[in-house]
DNA sequence: CACCAAAGGATTGCGCACAATCTTTTTATC
DNA sequence: GATAAAAAGATTGTGCGCAATCCTTTGGTG
């Protein structure tokens, strides 16, 4: 039998997990708001990076939100079925994919824009520990991510050993 | 065009996307680590429950890691198949399954002891600061949980209106 | 006992996340 | 200008999350 208070395994001990925790929690207090819109978070998410830039490149929303192309082209296909915005490839790269919000698209913005109030005293939740907390999270954020970059374990390797044009499995 | 300054929708504003990027954020360095264990993040966190509390029922698990059944059942499944847990009926109540760790699982807790402490060193962060964001985190959740609960809109009626059996529409 | 609602899990369906791979286009480099 | 490397997205496959539904068992209530 382990002393509880020592359990460095402890559920209520990890950050990670409080972090899973609260994230979930707040996403699905969003999600109730977000069926009047018909969006799901995630959805959301790229609306307001959209709402806030204009334009932008698949590469670009990929930058804003940390999420791949195996995430977002899935999910803008079907934003774009919904109306809410078009892909076109750039005219002057066409490797490029541009995403812009359509009329519809940019009109949601005006019933988005009481949301994070609503949310906000829904949870009965105090402003000003929510701008120190978004502000550790942040910073939290940019530890983690520079840790992950300085370890490409997983990471791809720069020189692929197998060029796929030589020797083939006949 | 918007003064940035005043836009409620900013992206960088808003605490959920802080969240949930940190969320992300960390999820994915363990995830680098627990690939040594053969688990994935939701795994270890039902490992770390069944290590602090021994045999759980599913409906324990779902309390504790507010998961439904239906992300749990294929999750205990798989991690049954990994012959890290097993599954068994209950033989008082037969509506119950009972979730325990075997051998192999309970061996497993030691190879993850100082996984917490590498993920926290590798990222550089201030242990200190850490238990602060995770008390913030904690009344964060307990807040926006009890504002969901207060609000069943999506959620079932105590009276659901409808038996089954009484007037299907035809 | 018959009946009926509630509880505990499992199943189904959909939408993310993410790794791995592939295709197309661009850009160096020779 | 041929060729290789890199960049931008798309595709495939797996594993969550979560809503909705279904099935079985249990616990009343008449």
């Amino acid at each position: 039998m382990e002393l509880r208070e020592d359990d460095p395994l402890a559920l209520e001990r990890q950050l990670c997990f409080a972090l899973y925790a609260a994230s979930r929690a707040l996403t699905g207090l969003y999600r109730e708001f977000l069926g009047d819109l018909g969006l799901t978070y995630p959805q959301y998410l790229v609306m307001l990076a959209l709402w806030e830039h204009g334009t932008l490149t698949v590469k670009g929303l990929s930058r804003i939100l940390r999420l791949d192309s195996g995430t977002l082209s899935p999910l803008l296909r079907r934003l774009e079925a919904s109306g809410l915005l078009t892909r076109t490839r750039s005219a002057t790269d066409e490797r490029v994919v541009e995403i812009a919000p359509t009329r519809r698209g940019a009109d949601l913005r005006e019933r988005a824009l009481d949301l994070p109030g609503r949310v906000v005293r829904a949870a009965g939740l105090d402003p000003e520990r929510l701008a120190d907390l978004r502000q550790a999270l942040g910073e939290l954020t940019a530890s983690v991510e520079a840790a992950a970059d300085r370890r490409p374990c997983t990471g791809a390797h720069p020189t692929t050993p197998n060029p796929q044009g030589s020797s083939p499995e006949p």
